[in-house]
DNA sequence: GATGAATGAGTATTCATTCAT
DNA sequence: GATGAATGAATACTCATTCAT
């Protein structure tokens, strides 16, 4: 049995890396017993099916961010950095996304869709816990926690996910958050310095700028 | 010509309609000849392939929605209903959307995934004029337009999206919307009456609310 | 693995009667899981591709060619014999070819030039050892022995394997033969005898007797 | 009909371009109407079928060599010469071959084995009549002039053709035709200044010089 | 002479899953 | 616990050919 456990925590690692890799859709069965050294019987002895597999995957993934965000969560720096801190803790550390960023291929957008919706659920009720202390402080002032929580989590995956962000994406995301919680004008400001856009501002722009209607 | 571009129409439709109510990687070429009634050989005729399908498929809808939103745009009606109109009208109506709402199902996610991407590129500029249009008005008074546009987009997407938002949530979006637009508190409480919320708050939560920590 | 063995080896064999007789192009996967009555998956178990089955089936075919030829090298026999029987032996068996001699259709044009070009490849070294015998014993005499042996294997393919050779064609070949490697006139007279010409000297000229020029 | 004859002349050229470049196999109808600009039917109202068209094409190839035969057999040169010319204007032209040399390559297998047949047939009764002009000069002296030049066609084309041939080929190549024809020792040694070995001799051989047997 | 829409049989390959040993 | 042989449904795409206009 306790070798059974590690044998299987090692096929889900293995199964992690080649997920994460090439994408779920692109990775074969046999995929993961070339690289694990197993036998097909073998696998299928610990895993239900490949997608039960995937739901495991993603739940180890989800399970080490939490802890992350726990260890955040329980520590004393202070209220603002504990929220900037889960909240990156709560995104997929960058090397573990699939090479060259390329979420938004086909491949991987069902993986990556599931895992977002999941740590918005998990972070959700940790960050809402973080606020009240915020609040409790006087440093944030704001109704409806959750929501506010959920909204300003949704903004910071969609915003910052992809990697194609300016540096006015930045400040438009820091202003929003502030008046979201209710916070002090520039008390987060500090995150402009964790945060390096990739790309300059207004270069996005000029391709959009088109004439529409009379 | 006339003919060939007719049959073309028509296949996207079929296409359009399948590929929406059973998901797109669900949807065979053999089920779109079938229901067409046509050989493979002529759909090869019309389309380079699956995928070449969904892409022009997406672009039928999506020129409809900014059809729609530009006709709102050239208007006369209200700045903050515009906003409003045109938001709407660049979600997928509700009757487009696969049965069950369910759009997380794996085999959606990609095309919706895709249709959200480019509704949203498209958008922004429509909508930036709508903002423009306001701060002249003195409704609105904020800088980084695209960027703010860009987020609310986002937001309300994410949130009404599912089918699955509460009143709370309609709350907070007002909120948040007027504040990242330079709004008048309350400029915007109309919209309260043109969201039903399908979920009466705090539901949602009492699973959520975990014990966390030590 | 013994059983696995085996059933390769029983595909192989289906494979390899099947290209023979109706031609590799000619031969679908399908044909051959039939004729073996195995499931498509099992095929695939087996082989990578169709490809691969056709390079798995030559070189099977070549084996059993060497094995034969080696036998002939290191048994008793004069020189002279030792090439005339390698020559024959590397030569696809007439009962092993596509029905009707009909080597020249399309489909059986590609897999019987890849048999000819490695059976040339692996034979000239062996012929090559027996010439060399066949001058220490002074019954050839002769410089650049590979190059030689390898145009006597390309005459005797290219005249006697379509099946519509003549007398008169093995006479040319017995003469050239000689002088090629350098034997004694006549010393090779007795190959006549191991040929049969299906077709009689001269019908074949008359219609190429053409008149030229002016 | 003059008009007619135009345009099927057009499509065959393009046909045989298209053949000799990108194979037969790899050549589709498609191909060539697009490259042409004509519509499917067209193609048809001229060719019964691509298996006639590639029939066709060779025919038109055939014939242009051929004319340069029968013009180098009408000249005054040497016979020597006259046997070396019309043996290269036999061979396909290299800017005529599929590029890279890739004649081995399947897909080009089955139009270069038609080729070279076709090729054979026609020349052997022109180079015949060299031979026997050869004879009466004393040049020559052989029987079975057909027979012996068709063999001398055979081991040009296979030994040339590959493009990967010694100066050892070349040496054998030439002694061997000498006694084919019964010419006089060195009397053609002269071809060598004209055929340039591409690989040095010795090279190939190193690998194929396996121990075998006991 | 010319068009181009329509055909449909044909093909190789993939892959999650099962189960007897 | 572990194996690996066997399965078979599923699928996208090709292409020479036909024929009504």
């Amino acid at each position: 049995m306790r070798k059974g456990e590690r044998r299987k925590r090692e096929l889900l690692d293995i199964a992690y890396r080649m997920f994460i890799s090439r994408g779920y859709e692109n990775t074969s069965i046999d995929d993961i017993i070339d690289e694990a050294g197993i036998a097909k019987g073998t696998y299928y002895y610990y895993f239900e099916s490949k997608e039960q597999t995937l739901e495991a995957v993603i739940e180890m993934m989800i399970e080490n961010e939490i802890e992350a965000a726990i260890s955040i969560l329980d520590s004393n720096i202070p209220v603002l950095q504990k929220i900037v801190g889960i909240t990156a803790s709560i995104r997929p550390a960058p090397e573990e996304l699939p090479i060259e960023g390329a979420l938004m291929r086909p491949e991987n957008i069902i993986m990556h869709q599931k895992i977002k919706q999941r740590l918005v659920e998990k972070a959700v009720p940790l960050l809402s816990k973080v606020v009240e202390e915020g609040i409790e402080q006087g440093v944030f002032s704001c109704d409806n926690i959750p929501e506010r929580v959920r909204m300003m989590l949704i903004l910071s995956n969609e915003t910052f996910d992809e990697g194609s962000f300016t540096d006015r994406d930045v400040d438009v995301f820091i202003d929003i958050t502030e008046k979201l919680l209710g916070a002090q004008k520039h008390s987060m400001d500090f995150i402009r310095h964790l945060i390096v856009a990739p790309v300059p501002s207004g270069i996005e722009n000029t391709e959009i700028d088109i004439e529409i209607g009379g």
